[in-house]
DNA sequence: CGCGTCACG
DNA sequence: GACGTACGTGACGCGC
């Protein structure tokens, strides 16, 4: 049976106004907003979805305005007068509606001196005529007035897309309370505010359902009104009759219209791929173009990675395009900031955010660490000098002193959450991860705040200017320096609100006054931060790493460090003690040999001691003037017989592991959740990397036997085991990528042990001396090689050295090839690039200074390779949640980032399935932004303790 | 607060 | 001829 004909109108123009309504603000990698231009593009795909579907389109065409005056302005000049113009971020999206539609190759309408409606109309009726079904795609009320059946069977329907539903007969009548010819009517009397459409005053839907229902129509109700009893509504029908009568003119649609393009001309066919691609891919909408892709069958494409472009350092970055410059924005003013002590304020200041569909905001609290500190305040801004500060938490001064003025707490965060909470809203952070584990914590019963979606200033800035910090100016991305770096403002500082050392006060105290100037500050830097970042992210390339990588892991390290890791305090202070007893006969034996006591954790002593006192030899000074002690040293000193030097470096290992882990760690032990809770920083390294502080969980040991016992002090809860999955090699596999090293691509795709297979290539033979030395040569490439550097660490002269790096580069020349390929890089834009497009700055690699060259060129070296290897296990982390979720493993915990290793923590009897999950999206990592030419290689252990699970 | 040292990748 | 001597981190104790 053939399918009957069914055309689907839609009405563009209607749809984007409401899309941009509901839409969080995107914009595309030019920086154009594009938020509207998404949902209207996802609404032509879902239509397009049911093109196959048995009542799905064979016809299909988008009316759009055409700006300027219709027919209805003759008639009526006020007709749609008081409409507020189109806002800002609003306009450069209309054309793009064009764009969008022609990429699905679908046919445009719009006629100047017509509505899209009264188009829609005609189309609708001249399809009809022929038999066709219709279904208007929109929410419009003004066209519901065209649904119903004709005489020969042919059905008007409407689909509203963003609910997902049909609209019929009975859907109009539920609204209107009339069928659907008798809209206009109703319309006539109740009139339009937004269209400017008059109606009659005092009547609104109610009363003119009622009328319509009771009467007739239009034209009945109005010859009853004399008969109706005295009143207001009666004089308002005969006074404003001629009103209502214009009004139901202006409400009525043209239906026959001449049609621009023949009903014909709107047949579906297969929707071509190539155009629909182009524009997906122009404007970042990457989710569509993966389903797209998909659903061509081939291989995803790796989407094209940001073409380098030359960048003059010395030259603003900020004029490229057609994108125009901001407007300025005032100077910051504390006094325009408001503290918001009332309900009625706080939700004036919500409403506002949710008007402005941005808002900036920041948390206060009692101390600094996320994880334990209590929620003191929290700041909005939607504008510059549109602040406010939200006390919840201050008491007074002393304990005498009796608390300001506050809303409740729970109340507050009650009103808060929807807006922080809302999709269509974009909640701006400074360090977000610090507000987003705050707030998670806080209003803890109601299953706390989840934030989203986030952007991060300091992150955005991370991703524009790493390792920009030698230029004059400071290089952090923490507040202050970003205010005075890219606002000319000086914040106020923490420490003049809070005090230093002994005197200070928690931010609990802090006058209301004081502490609404601070945190509103915060929030107002953070939003002006943001517009000045958000702009320069697509200009200067950097939105490919903060969109896909380093945006969405914010959220994801949050959760990390509120996991938090359980360790075994008893088993520590055994260790303690153990240390403890060991480090104090050391030392009698050390003072014994050196023949008095001393401090042996003094390198200055120490130093003495040996050289001096001693008369060992071997001593060299620093620029300090003091002898060096170091462990490179020390050995030497063993090797020649010299007791004292084993003892000192056996004191040194036992006192660091006690001081540094063993002791800290206890004290780490949060008393909230009994674990201990590391902080990431996610613009700690200037390649990519995280790190890891208070405490460090990134150098917890591992190399010798006695320290690894401290690793075995991590355990997992009862019923539960720990699972570490680690990148073998990876570093080496990214540079025989990067590099394009045949020779090792091939051993490493072989499964090899690479080590030995460079000391095949390089000494011919393979033992524990040529694998040994492979291996520190595989090392000294990666970090940037010299002859000098190369020598001491395998015990050659730098000549030899040389001569290994000579042979290394001959057998592997396209190592050679990147070092120098990397450095012009670098030496021409003063940047260096992963393969995922994340910059490091090196100001200095043209300084006349050898030194500080020479340095920066061995970082440029290092830092693509490092920077890929930090992006993809970035990556690994922001999409391992989601796919453990989809496996059924939602309860497996992500606990901890150690460069290339993940550990998590799960119920034994979940360890095979997540170990293929983990697995699977370790080794895809990478995908399909680059395909690595290496097979990212997973070793996945599992054990009652880290250390058991290595 | 700078330095030397050493824990990790 | 001096410069420094492999990349990236953070924490500790000492001594000023």
């Amino acid at each position: 049976m053939e399918k009957r004909s069914h055309l689907y109108l839609v009405d563009g123009s209607a749809y984007i106004f409401r899309a941009y309504h509901r839409l969080p603000p995107l914009t595309n990698p030019q920086g154009v907003p594009v938020g509207a231009v998404f949902g209207y593009t996802t609404m032509l795909w879902k239509l397009a979805e049911d093109l196959h579907k048995a009542d799905g389109p064979t016809h299909l065409a988008v009316i759009l305005d055409k700006a300027g005056k219709s027919f209805r302005n003759d008639i009526y000049p006020e007709y749609k007068a008081n409409r507020p113009p189109a806002p800002e971020d609003l306009v450069p999206q209309f054309p793009l509606i064009r764009d969008a539609t022609r990429a699905f190759s679908l046919p445009v309408i719009e006629e100047g001196g017509l509505e899209a409606d009264d188009l829609i109309a005609s189309y609708a009726r001249a399809a009809q005529a022929q038999g066709w079904d219709v279904t208007i795609v929109s929410s419009d009320k003004d066209l519901m007035q065209l649904i119903g059946v004709a005489q020969n069977g042919a059905r008007v329907d409407m689909l509203d897309t963003m609910k997902n539903a049909r609209i019929f007969i009975p859907e109009v009548a539920d609204k209107f309370g009339v069928t659907p010819d008798r809209v206009g009517d109703v319309l006539a009397l109740m009139g339009d505010a937004v269209d400017n459409v008059p109606g009659i005053r005092g009547i609104g839907p109610k009363t003119a359902t009622k009328l319509i229902v009771e009467h007739g129509d239009l034209e009945s109700a109005l010859a009853a009104a004399p008969a109706m009893k005295a009143g207001k509504l009666r004089e308002s029908l005969i006074e404003q009759a001629e009103m209502a009568r214009l009004s139901r003119v202006l409400v009525a649609l043209k239906e026959d219209a001449p049609l621009p393009l023949p009903l014909e001309a709107f047949a579906l066919g297969e929707i071509p791929k190539e155009p629909l691609a182009d524009f997906l891919s122009e404007h970042g909408f990457t989710s569509l173009l993966k389903r797209l892709d998909a659903g061509r069958g081939s291989p995803e494409r790796p989407t094209q990675l940001h073409p380098a472009k030359p960048v003059n350092a010395s030259a603003p970055a900020a004029t490229t395009g057609s994108i125009t410059p901001l407007a300025p924005m005032p100077p910051i003013d504390h006094g325009a900031y408001a503290c918001v002590q009332t309900l009625e304020a706080l939700d004036a200041w919500i409403a506002r955010a949710f008007a402005a569909r941005v808002v900036a905001f920041d948390t206060e609290t009692s101390a600094l660490d996320a994880i334990g500190a209590d929620l003191v305040g929290v700041s909005l801004a939607v504008g510059p000098n549109q602040a406010c500060y939200i006390p919840l938490g201050h008491h007074g001064s002393d304990m005498f002193d009796e608390a300001p003025q506050q809303i409740d707490r729970a109340e507050a965060l009650a009103r808060l959450k929807p807006l922080l909470e809302s999709d269509a809203v974009l909640k701006i952070g400074q360090n977000a991860k610090y507000d987003l584990n705050v707030l998670a914590r806080a209003y803890k019963d109601f299953g706390g705040i989840a934030v989203s979606p986030i952007d991060d200033t300091m992150v955005m800035s991370f991703d524009l200017d790493a390792g920009r910090g030698d230029e004059g100016i400071g290089g952090g991305h923490g507040m202050d320096e970003l205010a005075q770096r890219h606002l000319g403002h000086a914040c106020i500082p923490f420490k003049e609100v809070c005090g230093t050392g002994k005197k200070a006060i928690s931010f609990a105290q802090v006058p209301l006054d004081r502490a609404t100037a601070y945190a509103a500050e915060d929030a107002d830097v953070t939003w002006r931060l943001h517009r000045l970042f958000k702009l320069r992210l697509p200009q200067e390339g950097a939105t490919r790493i903060y969109e896909r990588v380093d945006r969405p892991l914010v959220a994801c390290v949050a959760q990390m460090e509120r996991h938090g890791i359980k360790v075994d305090r008893e088993r520590l202070a055994g260790l303690s003690a153990q240390f403890a007893e060991a480090i104090a006969s050391l030392e009698g034996e050390i003072h014994a040999l050196a023949g008095e006591p001393f401090t042996i954790g003094s390198p200055k002593q120490l130093g003495e001691v040996l050289f001096d006192k001693m008369g060992l030899k071997g001593g060299k000074k620093g620029k300090s003037g003091q002898y060096s002690t170091d462990v490179s040293v020390l050995e030497k000193l063993e090797a020649e017989g010299v007791p004292i030097a084993r003892k000192v470096l056996e004191w040194r290992q036992l006192a660091k592991l006690r001081s540094t882990y063993t002791e800290a760690l206890q004290a780490a032990i949060s008393p909230i959740t009994g674990r201990v809770h590391t902080s990431y920083s996610l613009v700690g390294a200037q390649t990519g990397r995280l790190s890891s502080t208070e405490p460090n969980l990134q150098n917890i040991p591992i190399r010798t036997p006695i320290g690894r016992q401290i690793r075995d002090c991590f355990v997992a809860e009862e019923g539960h085991v720990l699972l570490a999955a680690d990148y073998s090699q990876i570093e080496l596999r990214l540079a025989a990528h990067m590099a394009d090293v045949p020779a090792l691509r091939a051993a490493f795709a072989a499964g090899e042990d690479i080590h030995a297979a460079t000391a095949q290539e390089l000494f011919g033979e393979v033992n524990r001396e040529t694998r040994g030395r492979a291996k520190t040569i595989n090392f000294a490439i990666l970090y940037g090689i010299s002859r000098w550097g190369l020598a001491p660490r395998l015990g050659v002269t730098a000549e030899e050295a040389q001569a290994m790096i000579d042979t290394y580069f001959a057998r592997f020349p396209g190592i050679q090839r990147y070092i120098h390929e990397t450095l012009d890089g670098v030496r021409e834009k003063s940047y260096s690039e992963t393969l995922f497009g994340r910059k490091c700055w090196f100001p200095r690699i043209n300084s006349k200074t050898q030194a500080e060259r020479q340095g920066s060129e061995r970082a440029a070296i290092n830092a693509p390779i490092q920077g890929t290897c930090a992006d993809i296990i970035k990556r690994a982390m922001v999409r391992m949640m989601p796919a453990l979720q989809a496996a059924g493993l939602g309860h497996v915990r992500m606990l901890l980032q150690v460069h290339d290793e993940l550990v998590f923590e799960l119920p034994e009897g979940d360890v095979e399935a997540a170990r293929k999950v983990i697995g699977e999206v370790m080794a895809q990592a990478a995908m399909p932004l680059a395909d690595i030419s290496v097979p990212l290689g997973v070793e996945i252990g599992v054990g009652a303790s880290w250390g058991a699970a290595h």
